[in-house]
DNA sequence: TACTCACATAGCCATATTGCTAAATATGTA
DNA sequence: TACATATTTAGCAATATGGCTATGTGAGTA
């Protein structure tokens, strides 16, 4: 149950759905989801934490820098399968749509791509 | 997005969820939900109202009485898949088996089984 | 050492949420 | 009509949440 109400309570805020979305396309640091996202580092980085200890996403850190990516391959209760809906939530956010393309942008800008 | 938000909204607070949990067992009224959970009714009433709204759950009034049960048969996007998530959390929460082992002894003393 | 960059933490403020009690509404009955 | 029962709505208090700014921390560099 308590898992469970931390993964529904880390999905109940557009905004954390919505930065969850952009890490669909791979692992991001956490200034270019900020530079994205349009919000402030620390507001950000709350977020992410609240995901993480939900189980949603995972840390690595590398140097000043720590990339955050989904957590596809977990085997806690639960993860995946919301994980699935989220996908769906996603793809059907006119918002969430514009977020990846800017992703894509800044992408290209940096040529991570 | 909006109704995956309002759909994890309503499932990331353990009373909604463990009210839920009793629905499992088929559609109760709400003096009925009271009675085991020990809340106010108008608590329950109000927790009622986002399940129905998030569409996680529907009313059937008859006379006096207001029956809720789960939307176990909706096509709306995510709620089935969403109950299923529901029916593993229950199932795992002691504190739901406890309610639904009262909801059984409520019955057998109103002779509704 | 000192400085910079990336990120996390702390603390503030506005708003949302969840419990409650009191009052309104709706239905059935004397 | 008057009253009882079941539920909803309204409004209050305490707590949680989500944004922000300011500050702390850790890694790399001059």
């Amino acid at each position: 149950m308590h898992n469970f109400i931390k993964i529904t309570k880390a999905l109940s805020d557009p905004t954390r759905v919505r930065i969850l979305g952009l890490l669909l396309e791979g692992e991001l640091c956490v200034c270019n989801i900020v530079a994205i996202m349009g919000l402030s580092q620390p507001t950000i980085s709350r977020h992410l934490k609240q995901c993480t200890d939900a189980g949603l996403t995972t840390a690595r850190k590398a140097g000043g820098w720590t990339h955050y990516s989904l957590a596809v391959d977990s085997t806690e209760l639960y993860i995946t399968s919301f994980l699935d809906l989220l996908r769906q939530a996603i793809a059907t956010d006119n918002e969430s749509m514009v977020l990846q393309q800017n992703l894509i942008a800044l992408k290209k800008a940096k040529n991570i791509l």
